[in-house]
DNA sequence: TGTACATCAGTGAACGCGCGTTCACTGATGTAC
DNA sequence: TGTACATCAGTGAACGCGCGTTCACTGATGTAC
């Protein structure tokens, strides 16, 4: 369905943006190994080669959701951590944005973290390391800076973690049944440790 | 190579193992996505129908991987474990020899955990049920029933995170120049956090 | 405002490929007597 | 120990399929004048 205009033309109007869609959705329901081109132009509604307007090869798909998610995953942080004036809480806001985030974009945590993706662009690397410094940044204002990269790997352990654990079901049900009993899940995770970056409880 | 001789027979020996084997490797070189039944066949050095005589179907090869990840996992678990005393030693242990375990078998971990895998056997669910249970009822030594589901989840996030990070290279090279020096990362990264579980440092 | 034209985003046929799986088969193995 | 025979683990041909990618093409779009 055309975004802009509902014209006769056969010229889609977002092709772009509706393949990924249809990239993203078609992964959540078949895995990763079965994605393919021809399959998400059919739910586009458009021929198998039109595509190839767009995106260089199936490589290029995936590194365009990659992207996308790291560039998500940054802004949904830095609005979580927004208005936040104590380095501690910016941090656990952070995190728990993290696991929330990994619960609304299942797809788009697994492709970002993927070796599936052979190499990245330059464009995805930077985004991804955007969304990591701005983690150790964070916790560089708490620890210091010279264990702040060690203090930010293990937030991001625990917090990776969690995710990972929620998308591949290994959490019990009633923790997951929506996306605030799952952020629930996240501030008790973190509650339980209480590191240098841990709040006062 | 047949395990147990060297005759002029055409039956394998151990087909079974050698296909798991080259199934690993396969994956380890190209990818999940680019499994393929008849690839672990050739490299087996035996005909593409010859791997049908032992698994099912693809799905059943994977599902074997996962289930030989899981009780390996547990194996090193309890090994680690083994003549500390302490419940938190105990826990700590666990948790390196995690890490190094995904350091050493990341094809494993990565099947184990892939939801590409669509409906493991209950042969695996047991086994996986049994690593995350020996995690389980270590925290519950250390603080107490109630909480040790909490705990323990809290643990292998950060356990299972920092080696999804090591697998997917977001860890300086530095880190994982080898098992020993993630074995390093992995204390360091406990250490971080004084948890409940945390031995007293 | 109208028109000529370059550009762009689609189409559909065609290519070659490797895959999963099945099947009838055969040669090797091991066991009962 | 020797032999007959059931079972087992391979073979190789064949099936149908969907895929990624390329190519010459065409109709729509937008812009310069």
């Amino acid at each position: 369905m055309p975004r802009k205009r509902a014209k006769k033309s056969y010229h889609h109007g977002d092709l772009r943006a509706a393949l990924l869609d249809a990239a993203v959705a078609l992964i959540a329901e078949r895995g990763l190994a079965h994605l393919s081109l021809r399959e998400c132009a059919r739910r586009a509604g458009v021929s198998h080669a039109a595509p190839y307007r767009h995106f260089a090869d199936k490589q290029a798909l995936l590194d365009a959701i990659a992207a996308d998610g790291f560039s998500r995953l940054t802004d949904v942080g830095l609005a979580a951590m927004q208005g936040l004036s104590q380095p501690r809480d910016r941090i656990d806001a952070y995190g728990v944005a993290y696991v929330r985030f990994a619960y609304e974009y299942p797809v788009h945590l697994r492709v970002m973290f993927t070796t599936e993706l052979d190499d990245p662009s330059e464009a995805t690397q930077i985004a991804g390391s955007r969304a990591f410094d701005l983690l150790v940044d964070s916790a560089a204002t708490v620890v210091g800076r010279e264990t702040a990269l060690l203090a930010g790997f293990a937030f991001w352990s625990l917090t990776h973690g969690l995710s990972m654990l929620i998308l591949d079901g290994r959490v019990p049900p009633e923790h997951t049944v929506d996306a605030d009993a799952a952020e629930a899940l996240a501030r008790s995770v973190l509650a339980m440790w209480r590191g240098p970056l841990a709040t006062a409880r």
